[in-house]
DNA sequence: GTGAAAGCGCTAACAG
DNA sequence: CTGTTAGCGCTTTCAC
């Protein structure tokens, strides 16, 4: 049997609503003398409060949900990492929900956490979404999506990333070393920061009197598989390039082997940038120069955020763009 | 306002008790009709049920915690992914803690999670865990230690990975190539898989009519910072070897960034072998010979284990080591 | 087949 | 300074 907080006030001679005030400090108007009786008594009991009888008062949990696609991309570690970071360190606990960009996962993730009455749900949302999808807008509590904006979902509060400026700060880089074809290997349109990358593709080019050529930007997904196949296909068909611009860097790190495998010196022959500077860009060969997303910020900014309007403090932003940053490494001369 | 099952059953005419039994799906004495109208009431109100409230009375909240050193560390995604997927099948939601092998953080994770009244508790423990921490034996629900046995540390369950004959076939393998003089970079000889690898090494060796040298043996930590760093120090300190065998694929990362920088050609002049197979093994240059951990089965069989416990199924085995296998690639000759 | 009623363990007025 | 009391939203006996 379990001890309560009814066995503490018995014990300690004081009613529940005694021990109570003081299990949440809220013990301005208690004694010194009892409030010493009851924590000793707490502590050798050994007497831990019971969150979901408390909750059911209070309405809140102290729980987070954080949706994203799949906690096993090297993208998303940092960001679960950095959101789990700032809850604790305001109290709260996550729980994690892996969608794989599934509509429907996603759909019945929220309405797990519904149940649970999480005070408020980070959100990776999948590229796919519509808007039919109206569970999340008519959410009660706050919601805040990061990385991706999601066209047609009302939110709480948005976290991104300055894609098309680290995308225009990659290319001019590659621009101002001497590479001057660059071909851009970007992940699916259908979601927004590919889309972004490719506007800041195009604007550095254009700005620095380039033109844009078609052939030059081919589309697939967001892995290593696709690097190493896009460059391939890209050498079939003949198409010159002298720099790759990678959608992010799994991209990069496929896009590299397949260089080598065709025997190309990176980055004398061709240079290769990527997007997001994971754990792995500093360990491969050559050692990749990438644009640094700050992931993990985006993780812990988040959870402010959500936090901040849970706990209704004063908010006058409820978007951040958080800034990348270029990291210059051995992949591009 | 929300909507609540009394508001349900008021529309529908019932009484709460039928409503409840609808929901939970013990309605075998509850008429067609009736089922059919509230069903469809609980659907036209888009009533949700409030867990926290039935779990205050069931003593059942569906939620399990993970404890894990840190989600950004390599290896558990892949099994944190595991224990969701398999959590997730069976209703259950997964709370993320990071604990960064602290054991202070350890024990505050347990103390919410406690409070939280989740159901199980999927584990692993810090290397450095002395048995004063009495809080998880103490603790009233299941436990799962998940690839460190913890001595002194009673727990429920356990799932580990079969670490001395990893290191065996590891050693065995680099043997039968032809190479002779195995340089071992081991992690933190706290930890229990560390030295049960280190056991592998020696008995291979031994098996293989060699001797076990001192100067062979270094010991450092998981990371490719040491790898690198371990290799310079074995070359300085003028230590002949033809082999490395890693701790894990990070060290062996790191090694082989050192083996490149100094000029050795992988694999005829030095083989590198890691352990664990994580995602970036096989995108490196060249591509790493390893010992693949099933990280994922782990996670999974982990939570499968714990779910049974608290459901208290029949349970024969409450230990289970998962065995690794050789993933032969390119760092060996 | 269905419902009344007694809690689950805690908090929050409000009263004293 | 402390206690009384009425729930929070749900499940579960047990009676009808």
């Amino acid at each position: 049997m379990k001890i309560t907080i009814k066995d503490i006030a018995r014990i300690a001679g004081v009613s529940t609503a005694t021990v109570s005030k003081i299990l949440n400090k809220k013990d301005q108007n208690i004694s010194e003398t009892t409030r010493n009786r009851v924590l000793e008594i707490i502590k050798k009991y050994g007497y831990v409060p019971n969150r979901v009888a408390s909750s059911l008062v209070t309405k809140r949990t102290n729980t987070l949900g954080l949706i994203i696609p799949d906690i096993v991309n090297p993208f998303f570690p940092e960001l679960a990492r950095g959101a789990e970071d700032k809850a604790n360190e305001r109290g709260y606990n996550l729980i994690l929900c892996n969608s794989d960009n599934n509509v429907q996962k996603e759909e019945i993730y929220v309405d797990m956490l519904k149940e649970k009455m999480v005070d408020g749900i980070i959100f990776t949302a999948s590229s796919r979404r519509t808007d039919k999808f109206k569970k999340l807008t008519s959410f009660q509590v706050p919601v805040i999506t990061v990385d991706r904006e999601i066209e047609g979902l009302k939110t709480h509060g948005i976290i991104t990333v300055n894609n098309v400026k680290g995308a225009y700060d990659a290319v001019k880089y590659l621009l101002n070393r001497g590479y001057k074809k660059i071909l851009h290997l970007t992940g699916p349109m259908t979601s927004k920061p590919t889309r972004d990358r490719y506007e800041g593709y195009c604007r550095a080019l254009i700005d620095e009197g380039f033109e844009i050529e078609d052939c030059l930007v081919c589309e697939g997904d967001y892995s290593s598989d696709w690097g190493y196949e896009g460059i391939l296909r890209a050498l079939k068909r003949d198409i010159k390039f002298d720099s790759v611009f990678c959608g992010n860097d799994l991209i990069a790190i496929g896009a590299i082997k397949a260089l080598k495998v065709k025997g190309f010196d990176i980055p004398r022959e061709v240079g290769v940038i990527g997007f997001d500077d994971i754990y792995m860009a500093k360990m491969i060969d050559p050692d990749l120069t990438t644009i640094k997303q700050p992931n993990y910020e985006m993780g812990y900014k988040a959870a402010e955020l959500l936090i901040d309007m849970i706990e209704k403090k004063e908010i006058k932003i409820n978007k951040y763009v958080l800034d990348t940053r270029l990291v210059i490494r051995k992949s591009t001369k």
